[in-house]
DNA sequence: TCAGGTTAGTCCATAAAGTGGACTCAGTCC
DNA sequence: GGACTGAGTCCACTTTATGGACTAACCTGA
């Protein structure tokens, strides 16, 4: 299977792993989320080579995850920022920071503390359920098929039943 | 850099993507929750090489984050399951799915209908804070560096202020 | 007994992707 | 005019992934 190929899946992580699924997207996206913006910042404190750099947000940028935004003129020089569509996968490296902190950071100071704005507390945010307001782990949901309709070819990969 | 330089540093979401960061674990990871464990099941499913699965299964292992258990003996077979680490990447997934869903299939019945079993109802995890409850989002979470500390090196890649 | 099936792999030649370092381009600052 | 800045491109080289055939160790039915 091809690279692009994933994206014309239907299956969601699929699709996502289009954009994300290499070394260092996520890596990318979390500088972003901490304000990186530069092309020259991010391959410093990354240190990736500079044409991978290019063909990492040069996809992001076709995903509509980042956009490029002219910061100077003379030489017009552009700078990177999250779209809405970006800024919505702060879910996903919350979890990684969340993970990563609790088993390679055991009981220490993780490098980064985050703070709720709102409330003022140093927290890690919890994954929870909108209508029941309980915390849920993998265990606590359960995923089905969406049920066969017209038009809609059925699921390459949907959930296995076990005995 | 190398692959595996990776999780020598001290930033968790690159030790996380050490395991994770590339076009297939969360894949696979998403597999393990919908209830695949066997080699020839993820194959079929993912369709990707027989080598880079073994591989990528080894990784995992490696990190703990699946286990290979005995399921038959003459000849000993085993099959995967995914340890609590692994579990514990639930977010990850979770968070994975509801962008695909929001992105994708907007408006649209989403592929995976995902039921909260302790409330019995349909939902998508949201994001929450644990102090006072109330969803969060990229804007309403702001990171800082852990203060310095005798022992510990400074970060390579902590959070930017802007003016 | 023997052909065929099952399952988890390995092997290998080829193709695709990433790397590091030099180089470019357009303009500024001294 | 020479050095510097910042966002890239170019290219030879290494690392990874791919697909398809093959193996090992057993079971099943004829």
């Amino acid at each position: 299977m091809k690279w692009e190929d994933l994206s014309e899946q239907q299956c969601s992580v699929a699709r996502s792993s289009a954009v994300l699924g290499d070394r260092w997207s996520l890596l990318l996206l979390s500088d972003f989320f901490l304000g990186v913006r530069r092309f020259d910042d991010f391959q410093r404190r990354l240190g990736l080579s500079r044409t991978t750099l290019t063909n990492r947000l040069k996809l992001m940028e076709d995903h509509d995850v980042v956009k490029r935004v002219v910061y100077q003129h003379q030489p017009t020089r552009y700078e990177y920022r999250l779209t809405a569509k970006g800024r919505d996968l702060f879910p996903l490296i919350s979890a990684l920071l969340t993970w990563g902190d609790k088993y390679y950071f055991e009981g220490l100071t993780p490098p980064i503390i985050r703070r709720h704005q709102t409330c003022g507390h140093d927290i890690q945010p919890v994954l929870s359920c909108p209508e029941c307001h309980e915390a849920v782990d993998a265990r606590s949901m359960r995923g089905r098929e969406r049920p066969a309709s017209a038009g809609l070819p059925p699921l390459e990969r949907g959930p296995v039943k076990h005995s």
